[in-house]
RNA sequence: UGGGAUGUAGCCAAGUCGGUAAGGCACCAGACUUUGACUCUGGCAUUUCGUUGGUUCGAGUCCAGCCAUCCCAGCCA
């Protein structure tokens, strides 16, 4: 780290990287790096997610150190498996390796005795308040809270009424053991806490072996510490929680010493990142999944089409540091169209077909043209594309009254066929009753074979098409922000985020026609429809016969951009 | 006069002994172009760093006050 910089790129280093460098200086870990990334098991992840694995995970990787994954499943009423095998399959494919995998209920007995430890220490209690009733003792943010009655039991009575809450003598709910601390500190994480809960609910792992659990606050430190992590990288939200953290740290008798450094969350625009209301759109279907390519999950991006190289990228890009801030989609975008441009071959596909007959191209006549595929990498080579008298091209690349600078396809005027001829609309058949446009009769020029006219006419549009003779028929499906809004997780008045639904997030063409090639597209496998954007064959979906494309972002497009601004 | 945190361009974000505002995205203009893509060039905070004062030869950086925004009153994490 010179001036200030990371090692192999330019960017300047973060306040944790600061931070470390400082603990390595004073020797407080001995050098040691040891992270965790510990997801709850009650969701999918999302690219907010994905930001934390790479603080995580990466900061691990620039001081050489570790990072484990570990399950915070110390709430057994919101956890499932299914979420752990997702996540497990998300981290893999963002392209991070944990070094140990645990699970906070791994350690339900060290935390127990944690706990016995502090009973012992007269630094917790059991408590038979209620749930309302603790509430009310707990003050508010402006008045301290009041001491509970049964505060001050003694040590011995403690150690057998927690024992009895762990042998299930007690209703759920009934009591609770609290850590004592202050109530009338400012901060309210400190008005002793309750750190363990009754709670008769079936653990994913440990079945019925616990019917009482302990909480966040008690139980993350010693996963820290049992772990020997070095730095707890988490979000702001808990900023409030380091002096509890500290507290537990300090007084549950446990060797290690972890930090917990605090960085901001991920904000997206026209994207939600609330794991509470993702379920939502999951459950009540109005989206197809977790994995739709809508979510702004990982499954879903990877569904979608998006590399695990673009959301590194983006992550990297985003920066580390503690304001509130929401990153604009647009970045996102870039991350991805850098990526494929570099990678993706291009190919041919009609999304909206409007049939071309080159009257006078020989009937039975079929050319081959080559067609490179992908011009920024000479390497990725070359391929024959089939010509014959009967096009596709894209409706919006015909308008029968253009407007000005309008260069692609209009009545009289000439346009590129990519790789083939010039061809020149003749004429336009329309549906008497509709005014459709049914087809277009066009000529081409024999000697602009390959694109070029010998006589050096400039032809300013280029346009893509597909041989109808040699076309695969199939579906494409074209996605946008799943919401309107620009910030669909802040309700207005009397709304829900529901109301921000984009109704056309999703549109599928039915009728797309692809050259041959991407009948032989593997699922997942990507591609730059040219002109049109890039697109994924779709991991479930796509079959030999019907291909199935998902479009993963489109290409920028200039014209659009002029058009719509008159 | 509850506590904690944060304010640098439309959006992120550097700026760490005070020395005269990096970079990216977006946007605008132009060049190139057999993708209106890509690429390239130029522009984009010089009464300016939330704001007001102060210290100083000199302040985004130091000091004081004020303002704004975010988080916290789960037996969620």
């Amino acid at each position: 780290m010179e001036n200030g910089k990371d090692r192999n790129e330019g960017t300047p280093i973060n306040f944790i990287q600061e931070a470390i460098n400082e603990d390595n200086l004073t020797g407080r870990y001995g050098g040691r790096v040891h992270t965790r990334f510990p997801p709850e098991p009650n969701g999918y992840l999302h690219i907010g997610h994905a930001k934390a694995i790479c603080i995580d995970f990466g900061m691990a990787e620039k001081y050489n150190g570790l990072c484990n994954l570990r399950f915070d499943d110390t709430n057994p009423s919101k956890e499932d498996t299914e979420y752990v095998e997702s996540i497990k399959e998300d981290i893999r494919w963002l392209g991070f390796k944990w070094d140990g995998l645990y699970y906070a209920s791994d350690y339900f007995d060290i935390m127990y005795d944690c706990a016995v430890r502090l009973i012992k220490k007269g630094l917790a209690f059991v408590c038979d308040l209620s749930a309302d009733e603790i509430r009310e003792y707990r003050g508010t943010l402006t008045e301290p809270g009041k001491e509970s009655p049964y505060r001050n039991r003694s040590v011995e009575e403690n150690l057998d009424l927690f024992s009895r809450m762990k042998a299930g003598e007690f209703p759920d709910g009934s009591r609770v053991l609290r850590a004592k601390i202050d109530m009338a500190s400012p901060n309210i994480n400190m008005r002793d806490p309750v750190i363990y809960r009754i709670l008769r609910a079936h653990h994913h792992r440990t079945g019925d072996k616990w019917c009482i659990y302990p909480m966040y606050d008690f139980a993350h430190p010693i996963e820290d510490m049992v772990e020997n992590i070095t730095h707890s990288l988490c979000s702001l939200e808990f900023e409030d929680h380091r002096p509890l953290y500290e507290w537990v740290v300090n007084n549950v008798g446990l060797e290690a010493k972890p930090r917990q450094i605090e960085f901001a969350r991920l904000n997206m625009n026209y994207t939600l990142t609330s794991k509470r209301k993702l379920l939502q759109l999951v459950k009540d279907g109005y989206v197809k999944g977790w994995d739709d390519p809508r979510m702004p999950t990982i499954s879903g991006m990877r569904r979608r089409g998006y590399t695990p190289e673009a959301i590194r990228d983006f992550c990297d890009r985003i920066g580390v540091a503690k304001t509130s801030s929401t990153v604009d989609i647009a970045l996102l975008e870039h991350c991805i169209r850098e990526d494929l441009n570099r990678r993706a071959m291009r190919v041919m596909a009609v999304l909206r077909p409007l049939k071309v007959v080159i009257d006078n191209y020989p009937e039975d006549l079929v050319e081959e043209f080559d067609a490179e595929n992908n011009p920024e990498d000479p390497q990725a080579g070359s391929r024959k594309v089939p010509f014959s008298k009967v096009v596709y091209i894209e409706q919006e690349d015909f308008c029968e009254n253009p407007p000005k600078n309008y260069f692609r396809l209009s009545p009289g005027r000439e346009v590129r066929l990519k790789h083939a001829y010039l061809i020149k609309c003749e004429h336009v058949v329309k549906d008497e009753k509709t005014g459709e446009i049914l087809e277009l009769h066009c000529s081409y020029d024999p000697e602009t074979r390959g694109g070029n006219a010998p006589d050096g006419r400039k032809v300013k549009g280029t346009i893509h098409w597909v041989s109808a003779a040699h076309a695969v028929e199939g579906e494409v499906r074209l996605y946008e922000n799943l919401f309107l809004d620009p910030n669909p997780g802040e309700e207005r008045e009397g709304e829900s985020f529901l109301d921000y639904l984009n109704p056309n997030s999703l549109e599928i063409l039915n009728s797309c026609k692809f050259e041959q090639a991407l009948a032989e597209a593997q699922p997942g496998s990507r591609y730059q429809f040219l002109r049109m954007g890039y697109f994924c064959a779709d991991a479930v979906d796509m079959k030999k016969e019907r291909p199935v494309f998902n479009r993963i972002v489109p290409l920028k497009d200039s014209w659009a951009k002029a058009v719509s601004k008159g």
